[in-house]
DNA sequence: AACTCGGGGAG
DNA sequence: CTCCCAGAGTT
């Protein structure tokens, strides 16, 4: 190809110059740009810690900024290095996942530094190829890696960074659209360029995450105070609240677990580990019967009387109030039954059963409405149904059960009226 | 190319 | 209620 074909194509921004961008993101990034933990900067080299940008980066995907605050610091203190994480267990590095959701990342980066290890010398390496080479890096996290841990001329396009650039561009597609995501790469990969010419490149790629997270918001961009507002054709043709249109959502699945809280006088609870596949593969729970609709007290005694062929028949269970926890593509009831037995040797524990104590139990990987079933006590709300709301679920069996929704904080919003 | 994988916050 | 979020791997 030709220069000036090559020259062309970097116009092709709807008209917009690359430098102006690469200007205007770079000043207002310096100006408001967050303190966030993984941004730390060792002053020995002026770098970034490239193993603080991959753990970043993976807890990042499709995971808002203030869910991995939560869980980062917590991360790092366990997993200080990458020869750290590679020689952690499993079980350890998904107690640390505990609540982020999407369990298969945690594993990914988990096999990601052994692979640092045995094949870079426990150096998280630079080479965009090498990056995607790792597992759980695709485009986005191996770009991020390699030019904001490494300052290379690496594009990278999130939800934010190709919502900024629909909209400065103007073009009105859907936030999924293949043609429109391609195009938004290669305007990136445009940026990324110039901006590697002035030194910026990490400035520009964290900038545009930030001006998209910040001022571009999907809901409500706030148009007045962003450094792109001269130049944005969306705004100029009042289409900013309309860019990028909405990805078709696919309806949520009804589906029943009916749970098994078996504890002994001495206060261990009966836990297996859950199939490798599905929803929450590999993590931890009470025993759990799965359906459309809820199992009954005999299944339940059956599936775990099973275990020690011990009959469970004259033991009596308590029944929490049902409860739904929402996932992206189910509506989980959880109906919790619990009882107590006198000795542990009335079950007798197998390789996928065991009774632990509730300290063991809060070291395992688990799912979150497993955390609270197992550690925050039974679910009864009565009287305490602030931030709560209720809905008809669909699943055969079950009335009406309170949907999960918001954990307060002690005293942050207590009802009022 | 479509589906699957969590969880919580915000409007 | 719905939509969204520093995506990637599998089918």
């Amino acid at each position: 190809m030709g220069r000036s074909e090559k020259t062309a194509k970097r116009e092709t921004f709807e008209g917009l110059r690359p430098r102006v961008l690469v200007g205007a993101i770079t000043k207002w990034f310096g100006q408001v740009r967050r303190d966030l933990p993984w941004r730390v900067v060792d002053p020995a080299t002026g770098m970034r810690n490239p193993y603080f940008s991959l753990v970043s980066e993976l807890m990042l995907q499709q995971t808002q900024v203030s869910r991995v605050l939560e869980k980062f610091g917590q991360f790092m203190e366990r997993f200080p290095t990458a020869a750290a994480l590679a020689v952690a267990s499993e079980d350890e590095v998904l107690s640390a996942w505990t609540g982020l959701g999407y369990y298969r990342r945690a594993r990914l980066l988990h096999a990601a530094a052994k692979v640092i290890v045995e094949r870079h010398g426990g150096q998280v390496p630079s080479d965009l190829d090498a990056l995607m080479a790792l597992p759980g890096l695709g485009r986005y996290t191996a770009g991020a890696i390699a030019s904001i841990a490494f300052g290379k001329a690496a594009p990278l396009v999130d939800t934010n960074v190709s919502r900024v650039i629909l909209r400065v561009g103007g073009v009105d597609v859907a936030g999924d659209d293949k043609a429109g995501l391609a195009w938004v790469w290669e305007q990136a990969e445009v940026l990324a360029v110039a901006a590697h010419k002035q030194g910026v490149v990490a400035e520009v790629n964290e900038g545009l995450m930030e001006l998209g997270a910040l001022v571009c918001t999907s809901d409500n961009p706030a148009c007045l105070v962003c450094p792109l507002r001269d130049v944005c054709k969306a705004r100029a043709m009042g289409k900013q609240r309309e860019i990028p249109r909405a990805k078709k959502q696919a309806a949520r699945k009804p589906v029943v677990h009916t749970v098994l809280v078996l504890s002994t006088a001495d206060g261990r609870t009966l836990v297996e580990r859950r199939a490798g596949t599905g929803l929450w593969a590999g993590l931890w729970q009470a025993p759990t019967i799965e359906g459309a609709k809820p199992a009954s007290e005999v299944e339940l005694r059956g599936r775990v009387g099973v275990l020690g062929k011990v009959r469970l028949g004259t033991l009596r269970l308590r029944q929490d109030e049902d409860f739904v926890f929402q996932t992206t593509h189910r509506d989980v009831t959880f109906r919790v039954y619990r009882g107590e037995i006198a000795a542990e040797k009335m079950i007798a524990e197998s390789a996928t059963h065991t009774f632990l104590a509730k300290e063991t139990i809060a070291e395992l990987g688990m799912s979150s409405p497993m955390r609270r079933i197992l550690l925050d006590g039974t679910q009864q709300t009565s009287g305490d149904a602030a931030g709560q709301e209720s809905q008809r679920v669909k699943a055969d069996g079950v009335k009406r059960a309170k949907v999960i929704q918001t954990k307060r904080k002690n005293g942050v919003k207590q009802r009022d009226d």
